[in-house]
Formats: C-alpha cells, sequence, structure tokens
DNA sequence: ACTATAGTCAAATAACCGTTGTACTAATCA
DNA sequence: TGATTAGTACAACGGTTATTTGACTATAGT
C-alpha cells in the first residue's frame, strides 16, 4: 500500500524535476486561486498555507496546494503544524525556461 | 440575436488583444492536442485546419481550434472552404510577454 | 489532560470539458 | 445538377474537477 499524502508521513509527494509536464504545469497554474497562490509565493519566498489573503475554505485551499505540488509548481515542507509551500523556481526553470516569467509578467532576463 | 460562429459569418470572433485573461489562456493551453496544435502553428506561418497531422476527428479539431480561438490563441480566416489559423504572436508578446516563448521552450531574446 | 490550531482525508454534489455521432452549410469540381 | 470536400452546429455521453460538509490527525499552548 502507498504511505503517500498520509499527514503523518514527512515525505509528502512532490515529482522529480525530470518528471515534470508541461500540461500538467499549465493546467495547475490555468485557475485563478492557484495562479494567486503562485503569484503570493513569487513575491514572498515561502508561506504556510494558512497564511495567503485568500478568500476560500481551507479544504479548498488544500485541494489547490496538492494540485499545484502534483504538478511540481511547488515544494511543501512540514514544520510543526505548519505546512509552508515555495515555488520550485529552479527546477521550472531548468525543465520550461521562461515560462514562469512568462506567467508572472516577468520577462526572462537574457 | 447574435451572428457569431455561423459558417456563412465571415467575421468570426476574435477577443480584442486587450480582451485577453490570462487564466484563460493558460486553460487553451494546456491541453496536449491544443498544445501541439500550436507548436505546429509556431513553427508554419498559417495553416488549414486539416492539414495539422493531428489524429483527431475533424469536429473535435474544431473544437480545439475554437478554444484557441475563444481565449485569443489564434486567429483564423476563411478562403474559399479551408480555415486558416496563425497565432496571435503579437497579441500575446504585448499582453503577456515571454509567456510563449516560454511555453514553446525559447528562451526570450532579451 | 484539555483546548485550540493547521491542515488533510473522504464522500457528495455540481459544473465543466473532451470526445463522438449526426446533421448541416458553404465552396469546389465534374 | 450532383458529388466531394472543409469545416461547423448541436446534442449526448463519460470522465474530470472545483467546491462543500464533516470527521480526522498532529502539533502547540495552557
Amino acid at each position: 500500500m502507498s504511505a503517500a499524502h498520509t499527514p503523518s508521513d514527512q515525505t509528502i509527494f512532490h515529482p522529480r524535476r525530470a518528471d515534470l509536464d508541461l500540461v500538467e504545469i499549465l493546467r495547475a497554474l490555468a485557475d485563478p486561486t492557484r495562479l494567486e497562490i503562485v503569484r503570493i509565493l513569487a513575491a514572498s519566498e515561502e508561506v504556510a498555507c494558512g497564511a495567503f489573503g485568500i478568500e476560500a475554505t481551507k479544504q479548498n485551499l488544500s485541494h489547490h496546494f496538492r494540485v499545484l505540488r502534483d504538478a511540481g509548481v511547488i515544494a511543501s515542507r512540514d514544520e510543526g503544524r505548519n505546512r509552508y509551500s515555495s515555488l520550485r523556481r529552479a527546477d521550472l526553470e531548468a525543465r520550461f525556461p521562461g515560462l514562469l516569467d512568462g506567467v508572472l509578467g516577468k520577462r526572462s532576463a537574457r
């Protein structure tokens, strides 16, 4: 049996860099709530799930974080009773250079 | 009554540049078939709907072209019994600079 | 131990989306 | 005129997804 996604399990599922799929990532980004999450994460390095000022139930937010994490857009880390998330900038840039900047409205620097 | 999307009507609906919405565009791109259409269009300036080598029924292709067009990703033009489509590069670049290059895997030149 | 907090899981619902089938319009060619 | 071709319109099916409700785990503070 898989032990993925159980709260007591410290090893939260994250896809490896090589497994990142463009369509999955685009689908993850193609939602207003998730796009806002990504924008907030882009502005502030690491944020606890509850610390976003987004109007949504915590279950719904939990769902959106999961979609983003499963797609490889964000990484999550448990600390105490908080789950901190951050953008997987390096991985995204390595696999799809310029994509994140394009989505965030920041033109690639080179 | 709206006369949009009728075959006899030469004025096919295209959203204006100012109305392009990032989430809609991302959603339009977040599909394997549509992404392939965009890649083909990126390689060859203007292509008739039937001239893509994509494995899909014509109804399905028609649907995908409509999604892309409604989102503002492509523009379509009727000529004879063909409908030629092209990428709205300039509009996309103006509203979301670097996005298309990021999706196509072509790093922005500047 | 009790309480509060952060977040997930699971089930249910509703809406959406991709795909297919049938029918249709318009244009080209014989 | 008739036949073919390119593509759309519409309705239907099946699968996916966003959202909500309720219950649960685990941590932290008292």
